[in-house]
Formats: structure tokens, sequence, C-alpha cells
DNA sequence: TTTT
DNA sequence: TTTT
């Protein structure tokens, strides 16, 4: 009865921040910027361009995808959640930070073909692993209507 | 590099048509209408309410759960991909259909209690298998940032 | 080169609180919860329901309309755009809010036919302003292809 | 009540075919390819890469940036609504077909500097029409709450 | 008919 | 802290 969805095309600020969790987990922790174009009002008024920062968490295979691809500059489109925490900061100061938990990714910088010259539609990584969650191996399958 | 989504809020043509493939995988099909509100253009046309009729298409547990929830009239959201395919119909002609598989749904019609008296929160049929595939544990799991 | 999009289906928490700035127009703000299910982990740790609260911000004609037909405990499907601000409390330290700017919404609760009895395909408020921002005529031409 | 939202990452199959309407409105089509990868069930079946071409039709500003900037193998994000709508076909059969009337285009292929070398994160295009339809000025003010 |  |  519920949803909470979240999608952003954007850049990313910093390398992503990988770590292990005790049971083998891997957890990704990167800013990812959006930015609107700035715009003139019918009155004259300027709106500048505005960038918007998100905290980005990703877990397990997309987690280890991003520490192996993704890189400070690149363009990524993230689909997950609005996820709020908080934590109390090294003052003891109760903090609230909001996140957004990936469960999709996208790459959509090109990358130079590795070991031939660069081109404009450049391959991207081919990870061994999905990128994705598991799917639904409904291609495989004839409709039967 | 690909994303081919779809999201659409609107109410259940027909009930589910299910089926059983040989190897036990349930598929459901049903229409789904979405309509657009009519307006009034600047210059006076009226542009009038539309129709639009998606195919739905829902695999495996989803299926199921369409099987024994979804019925005609009930309001639905549906989030999935769009696929064409083409058959040849009875008189050999080759057809062209678009669907949407689907691969999540949230039932918006409210159930009525059961056994009580109906409540604007009315609860929602619990199916004991998740409605949505295979999610990540990460709810269980403290950040280690 | 950007995309900050969120969509939201969930229930209002409280009823709108709406203003008006000097130059009219009109701002509404209430919180909406999306909750997760609960599920068993397979090493059958549970993990427990969730719920989420969204800070909602709706400008001009939408806060118009949520003024008048949205309430505490209604149903709704938003979208818009996540949007962080900071303000000085009263203590006078700094503190960061998140909120989702919406620039989309549809309300998910039938509403009772007035002077007749509830029906299941009930009608829903048509305020004589559109609750959409300004569409294109696209439905008032034939294609030229 | 309803709601239908396509979002597609894909690339343009042809350059658009940008027509003008006797009112002067612009209407611009063309094919976007999204591809899913191809994986490998449980079960060791190949499922191959599969890939969907969906019509996209953009009117009036859009279909005149689309005009001015989109071209053959450019990678799109598109975001829509599905339209199906019939036509006789040369022979006087009755076709039918999907479209996606996009609302909301980011241009995803970045291009090279004008007079400048190619690099990595080359400036796009900055039509002086905005690409997309007029927006809220909620920017501009600040929150009366 | 695109792209990786 | 990114990018155009």
């Amino acid at each position: 009865m519920s949803l909470n969805k979240v999608q952003l095309i954007g850049n990313v600020g910093k390398d992503p921040d990988v770590r292990y969790l005790d049971n083998g987990v891997a957890v990704a922790a990167f800013p990812l910027a959006t930015t609107e174009r700035g715009y003139t009002l019918a009155n004259g008024t300027q709106v500048p361009e505005r960038t918007e920062w998100h905290n980005i968490v990703l877990w397990r295979g997309l987690a280890e995808t991003a520490e192996k691809y993704v890189h400070k500059g690149d363009k990524l489109y993230i689909e997950g959640k609005i996820r709020s925490r908080s934590y109390d900061d090294q003052n003891g100061i109760k903090r609230y930070v909001v996140e957004i938990f990936g469960d999709n990714m996208e790459m959509l910088t090109p990358r130079p073909v590795a070991g031939g010259q660069p081109q404009q539609a450049a391959s991207q990584p081919q990870p061994s692993a999905p990128v994705q969650p598991a799917r639904q191996a409904d291609a495989a399958e004839d409709l039967p209507f």
C-alpha cells in the first residue's frame, strides 16, 4: 500500500567509500549531485542554477560494482528509496541524515575501450556478476495467452 | 546503460486471466485503464477525457497474488517494463502487441475488514509470500559510516 | 543532464498547513508516511515493518488543492523532487531538513458520493483549476506521421 | 486518480523526423532502443540480450530541441506517457501503434567542446529555450514554515 | 534502427 | 563534493 521511490541522474562527488560488515556484506557510500538549470521568471527575476547533494548508499553486489567501476565525476542513474536515520555526532548531539538506498544503478559515463583507441560509443565494464538484483526469467518463456 | 520503466496507477478492466506453464510458473494477464482528465485549451478547444488501456502481464509470485487478490474494478499501482511481441492471429496475420511486464504491484483499493465494520484505513490482504521480489536485507544492518 | 525525481504513495499524517506568501502564492506542507512491510531473512532474522516520514511541500495550485481536499489519513500519490535546506532553530543551532517539493499529486482515497450511497468507484473531487501544471495540447492534434 | 508514466534511458535509432503542423506546432518522432543484458538462469539456460524499440513522439519546444540536438546514436533520458493509436495502412488494414509521448528529455551523450579539444566532461548544448516545460518559481521563494 |  |  506504499511506494517510496527515488530516481536520480547526477554526478558522483567523491570516490565511493566502501566498507565490509563483519558478515562480509559490502556497503558503499558516496555523494551524488543533481543540478537544476537556472531560469528567468516572467517578472525578470533570475533564479540561479541549484545543486542538490544526495547521500547514496549501496549494498552487496551494487556496492562491489561501485567499488570497482564508480569514480568521482562519473554520471550515474540511481534508483532506490529515501531512508532517514539519526546518529549522535562527536559532540553527542543527535543528528539526522537522509540517505538514498539504491537498488538499481546504471553507469552513464562512457568508458574508453581497453587497448583500443577511445571512441564515442565506448564499451562499458561488463561485470561477471549482474549489476541488478535477481530478475525473473520472464524472457525465457513463451506467453500462454 | 539502459532503463525501461513504466509506472501506472489505474483500474483493472477484467479479472486476471491466470495460467500455469508446464514448469509450474504462474502468469497473469489483465487490462488496466489509466484516464487523463479532459481540459480546455487557451483557444477554447475542449480536449476530452481519454482512457488508455494497458496489457499487464505478471509472473510467478506476483501472478499468484493477482489470482488471489486482484479483481475487476480494483485500483492498482503497477511498476514494470514495456515489452513488445508479435504473434500470428487466427487468420495467419502477424499482429503486434505491447505489454507491461510488471515487477512490483501495490493494491490501492481498500478492503473491508473481515467480520468487522468497514473503516477508512482498512486492512489489505497480507499474503504470506511477499508481493515484491527478493529484497536486500539492508534494514537489518547498522551502517558502518 | 540531471534528474531528481521522487514518487511516493503514502498516508497523510496531518492536515496540510497552508500559508500564503505576500505575493499571494500558496504553500502547503504536511507529512506523508510510507511503510515497508516487515520480512524474515534467510537466517531467520525478523526485519520489522518500517515507516518513513516525508516532509511534503506543495506550491500554488497544488497547495490550494491540498487545502481543499487533502486530509489527515488520506492516501496520496506525490511526485516531485528532493530539496534540502537549512535554517536556524530557536536555539540558534543550524538545522537541516529534507523536503519533497511535489509537482504532481493524485488522491487515492475514494470519496463518498455527495448525497448518494457510497460505492466502489466513488467520484473524486473535480477542482475547477486542474490539479496538474500546464499540459501540452498533444491530445488535440492528429499526428503528421 | 491515474498515473501513466514511462521513463527510458536508451539510444536513438535514427535522426528525429520533425514536422510542423499548420498551426506551427513542431512534432518530432524517432525510435529509441533500450537493451536488457542477457543472463544465465539457475538451470543453465542462457537468456540472450534483448532490445526493445520505443516510438518516441515529442511536441513543441521539446520537438524543436530534438531537431537541433538529438542525433542517431545519442543516449537520452525520456520521460512521458504511453499512448496507443490506430491508423489505416496503405492496404487499408487497421494498424495499431504504441508511442511514448515525451514531456521531459535529458541528453546523456557528452558533446565535444566547440573549438576546444574534446574532453571527458564535455559541455552540453545550452538551448536558449529551456528543454523542460514551465516550472514553478519555487526556488525563488523562502518557505514560510 | 541504437548501444554495450 | 560533481557536472554543464
